[in-house]
DNA sequence: TCCGTTCTTGACATCGTTGGCACAGCGGTG
DNA sequence: CACCGCTGTGCCAACGATGTCAAGAACGGA
C-alpha cells in the first residue's frame, strides 16, 4: 500500500488553465455567448449574463490575450518603447512620461532595452513589432532604421524621442541640442573663459553631433579656429573622470569643462571633488543634486519628452496623417554657481 | 483621368502585413514547409528552403508572435516585470540586473509600472499574466496577493523583490532591513546620538516596519521607551524635505537623521543644504552623489537583487520544485563622514 | 527488381478567442 | 394571418502559426 505523500510536488496534476469553453460548458450556454458576456458586448439576457460570470469567477478564467488579439487583428493595447539603459535617469523619465499619457487612453508601455547596442536595439524592436505592439518609441542608438519601413507602412506608428532617424520618415521629438550648447558656450566665453573642455559622448551619436556644432559655432564666431583640439570624447562615468582629470593635470588645462550629458557630468564632479580651485563646469542636462551640488546645467524635462511622443503616437493612431513631423523641445539655461566662475589666471 | 497624387497619403493602398501564408504561396510549397524552414526545423531540401527563405525576404515577413505563441502553449519569451515607479532608479536598476541575466537565457524583460498603487499594481499583473508571460517579477505595493495562487499553480513562476508576499507562497528576495537599521543605528548612539529622527516611508511598506523595528530594537537596548516620538513618516522628496526642516526648526531638535530610502535621504539632504551646523546624516540604499556629497549610508546592490530573482526564476523553470524560498542579502554601512558626526550640545 | 528505410512534403486539426451569419422567439402592425 | 423588426443565442469560420500523420519520392541493400 502506498500513500501520497502530502508535499511531495509531483503529487499535483497541475490544473490546465481555464479557457472560454470552459466557462461556456459550466454555465450551460455556448463559446460564443461566454465570450459576449465577459468581452461587454450586448444582447444578452441579464440571467444568462449572471451565470456566465458566476462560471468565470468560479474557474478563475483569465483570457489569454494572445488569442484574442490574434483574432481581433491589431486592436492590442500594448505600446512598445526601446531605451538604450534602465540605469539612465533620462531613458526612464521619458518613458514614465509616456506612460502617463498612454495609460489614459486605455494603453499599455512594455519596455526593454537595446544596451546601447544597434543590433540588439534592432532584435529587440522586431521582437516589439512581432508582437504588434500598436506603436513603438525608440530611443535609438543605431543609425540603420530601414527595416523599420514596412512595418510603418503597415500602420504602426513609430515615434523616434531624443534622437531623429535617420533613413526613415518617422515622427520624432528632440532637444534644441544646438542652440543650447551654443548659448552656454557664449556664456562661457562672455565669462573670458577660451581654454573650454568640451567631454562630449561618442562620435556618431546624434545629439552628440549636434552638441559639438553648437560649441564649434560659438567657438568660432569669436575666432577660435582650433577649436577641434578642445573636443574631447567620453562615453560613461568612468571615462568622463579619467579624461577630466588628465585634462586639468595637463599643461593648458582648461579653464572650464563642459559635459554634455548627465553620465558625463557626473564624472566630471566625480574627478574634481574637493578640488581646491576648481574650473567652472556646465552639465547638459539636469539631475537630482545638481541644486544641492551647485551644477550650473542645461535643463530640459525628459518626462515632457515622452509626454509628447505619446501624444504624436496618439495622434497618428487616431487617424493623423501626412508627413512627419519633428518637434523641436526648448531646453533652459538653470546657473547655479559652477558655471558662473570666471577663468582663473594660472601661473607659468 | 485622375492621377495618383504623389505624396497624398490616402492613395497608397496600404499593403496588409505578410504571413506565412503568402511566403509559402511565393515559394510554391506548403504552409507547412514554409514554417518548418523559418522555424529552423530540418528535414527540408535545400533547394526548398531557399526558395523559402528568398520568398520571406521579399515579402519582408515577420513572423507573428501571438500566433506562435498561442500555438505552442506557453513558450513565450516573454518575462514580465511590474515595478512601482519608473523614475526611481532603485527600481530601475533591480529591473537591469535581472534582464541582464534573463537575456542569456533567451529571456525578454518586459517592464510595466503600478505606480506604487495596489489596484493598478494588480490591473498590470493580471494584464502581464494575460499575456502568458513564462515568469513574474513583481516589487509589490499591496498587501494582498491571493488572487496569484492559481496563475502560480499553473506554472508561471513568480519572484517578489524586495518585499515578501503576504498571503501567496511564493519565491522572495528580500534585504537584511531590521539588522542593517539596528546596527546603523547602534553606531549613532555609540557616538552619543539620543535623540535621532527617523524619516521612515509610510506605514504599511513591509520595508518600512521592518526598518522601523530595527530602530525599535537598537533604541529599546539603551533603554529609550520612548523611540516612537522619533518616528517620522514621508513617502516622498518633497514629504521628506518639509518633515526634516520641520523637525530641526522644533524644540528638542534631533541631533542625526536617519533617512529609510533613497527619497526620503534625498529630501533631507535638501532640506539641510547649507546648513551652517548640520545633523548627523544617515541614509538607507546608496545613490550615485553620495560619496560626493559624503553622505554615509547602508549600501546594498539592487542590481545583485535584481540578478537574484532572475536566478530563483530561471531555476523554477528549470524544473525546481519544492517550498518557496526566501533569499535575503546582506547590505553593508559606507562611512563617508555625514553619519560620524557626534551630537552638538545646544544652548537652552 | 523488389522491399524497407529515410527524407521531403502537404493536408488537416489545433491553440483560445472574436466576427459573421442564421435562426428561434416574441410583440407589434397592417 | 403574413410580415416586420428586435432580442437572445449558437454554429461555423477565421486570426497565423505549429503539431500530427500519412503519402510519395529517393535511396540503399539483397
Amino acid at each position: 500500500m502506498t500513500f501520497d505523500v502530502p508535499g511531495a510536488p509531483e503529487a499535483a496534476p497541475r490544473p490546465s488553465r481555464a479557457t472560454l469553453r470552459d466557462v461556456a460548458h459550466l454555465a450551460g450556454v455556448s463559446i460564443k455567448t461566454a465570450s459576449r458576456v465577459l468581452s461587454g458586448q450586448p444582447n444578452v439576457r441579464d440571467e444568462t449574463a449572471r451565470r456566465v460570470r458566476e462560471a468565470a469567477r468560479t474557474l478563475r478564467f483569465r483570457p489569454n490575450r494572445l488569442a484574442r488579439d490574434l483574432r481581433s487583428g491589431a486592436v492590442s493595447t500594448a505600446v512598445g518603447f526601446v531605451i538604450g539603459d534602465l540605469s539612465n535617469p533620462f531613458y526612464t523619465q521619458i518613458a514614465a512620461g509616456a506612460e502617463r499619457l498612454l495609460r489614459e487612453h486605455g494603453l499599455e508601455l512594455f519596455i526593454a532595452t537595446s544596451d546601447e547596442d544597434p543590433e540588439r536595439e534592432r532584435r529587440v524592436t522586431l521582437t516589439m513589432l512581432e508582437r504588434r505592439v500598436r506603436a513603438l518609441f525608440v530611443v535609438p542608438v543605431a543609425d540603420e532604421h530601414a527595416y523599420l519601413v514596412p512595418e510603418q507602412q503597415l500602420g504602426t506608428p513609430m515615434v523616434f524621442i531624443d534622437r531623429p532617424a535617420v533613413d526613415v520618415a518617422a515622427d520624432s521629438i528632440v532637444l534644441d541640442n544646438r542652440r543650447a550648447v551654443r548659448e552656454a558656450t557664449e556664456r562661457l566665453i562672455a565669462l573670458g573663459h577660451r581654454r573650454i573642455g568640451l567631454l562630449a559622448d561618442r562620435t556618431g551619436v546624434w545629439t552628440a553631433s549636434e552638441r559639438v556644432a553648437g560649441f564649434a559655432d560659438a567657438m568660432r564666431a569669436v575666432g577660435t579656429a582650433d577649436w577641434q583640439r578642445w573636443v574631447h570624447r567620453a562615453h560613461d562615468v568612468g571615462t568622463a573622470r579619467s579624461v577630466a582629470t588628465e585634462l586639468l593635470a595637463g599643461p593648458d588645462a582648461p579653464t572650464a569643462l563642459f559635459a554634455l550629458n548627465n553620465r558625463i557630468t557626473a564624472g566630471v564632479i566625480d574627478a574634481l571633488a574637493g578640488a581646491p580651485d576648481p574650473p567652472a563646469i556646465l552639465g547638459f542636462d539636469d539631475f537630482e543634486f545638481a541644486p544641492t551640488l551647485g551644477i550650473s546645467v542645461i535643463a530640459h524635462d525628459p518626462v515632457d519628452l515622452g509626454r509628447r511622443a505619446a501624444e504624436t503616437a496618439l495622434d497618428r493612431l487616431g487617424g493623423r496623417t501626412g508627413m512627419p513631423q519633428q518637434i523641436v523641445l526648448p531646453t533652459r539655461f538653470i546657473p547655479r554657481g559652477s558655471g558662473e566662475r570666471p577663468p582663473r589666471e594660472h601661473g607659468s
